[in-house]
DNA sequence: GAAGACCTGCTA
DNA sequence: TAGCAGGTCTTC
């Protein structure tokens, strides 16, 4: 579920933790297939006994950079969550120095944990994250205009622009009153510039609110702390299909892009140009 | 493009 | 009980 403003703020408070500078005691794995490329016992050989130098993002992923040069890579995909305390569905373990223990817990064990020598292998991948200075809206204009496919596919793939999931991309396209099968060349540079903004926004304001948990189920992204993120009450789209618009009070639809559920207003985001 | 795979749990 | 879920990858 989490998406950049969710791994952004789990990256920031674990960091908030005082987990930089920790060495990596132990190791427990309770769910092998989590650890890619090696296998359980190797992974723990290579990282016991190294000190966590930093923790940052990419897009969607997470990287502890190790004192062996290696790089621990995480990616949550659906479900996947950190803590500080012990809880249900805890698939990796790893006590830290100054008795600090940290729980990668996944309900539906889709996360990886990549240990690489070189994070290049996997971010080259990458398109640049949406809330840096590398994605600017030449970049953005020229990477929709030179192709022809729907927009909300075009924006949700990680090697054009890495960060937005299924949430932020509705709401960036809701705020920039866009229909989600638009087809990419045929957005106005009006319409494009609207679109890049709406998608620094809403993942701004998606940090700020320390993320979005739907519902209150055990499922759902929450912080380091357990807490929800506050950004739900924020969502205009996501969510929201049968309630009105909070923009023009039109009944949202929700229908399915590329294999994804979409929400959006089909007043203010009409389907055809004009 | 689309569909299936990977998983579990919640909701209708 | 069927259907759906914040993601990505593989195979048509």
């Amino acid at each position: 579920m989490p998406e950049l403003p969710e791994v952004e703020t789990i990256a920031s408070q674990l960091r908030g933790r005082g987990v930089e500078g920790k060495i990596i005691l132990s190791v427990k794995i309770n769910w092998a297939p989590t650890i890619e490329p090696y296998s359980a016992a190797q992974f723990s050989k290579a990282v016991k006994g190294t000190t966590i130098h930093e923790v940052s993002r990419v897009g969607k992923w997470m990287m502890f950079s190790l004192s062996s040069g290696q790089t621990l890579m995480v990616h949550l995909r659906m479900a996947g969550s950190f803590a500080m305390e012990k809880g249900s569905h805890d698939r990796i373990v790893m006590k830290l120095s100054d008795e600090l223990t940290l729980y990668y817990r996944d309900t539906r064990k889709f996360g990886r944990w990549k240990l690489v020598d070189d994070p290049q292998v996997i971010l080259s991948k990458l398109g640049p994250d949406a809330l840096t200075r590398q994605f600017t809206l030449k970049y953005f204009s020229a990477a929709m205009k030179k192709r022809h496919r729907m927009i909300k596919p075009l924006i949700l793939d990680q090697g054009i622009v890495a960060g937005l999931g299924n949430i932020y991309a509705d709401e960036a396209l809701w705020e920039s009153m866009i229909h989600p099968e638009r087809l990419s060349d045929t957005l106005t540079d009006a319409e494009l510039g609207n679109l890049f903004k709406a998608i620094k926004q809403v993942l701004k304001t998606g940090v700020k609110n320390r993320g979005t948990s739907l519902g209150d189920g055990k499922t759902n992204y929450r912080q380091v702390d357990g807490e929800s993120g506050d950004h739900r009450a924020q969502v205009k789209a996501y969510g929201r299909s049968g309630k009105p618009c909070k923009r023009c009070e039109s009944i949202l639809e929700k229908t399915v892009v590329a294999q994804r559920g979409t929400t959006f207003c089909s007043a203010c985001q009409p389907r055809l140009e004009q």
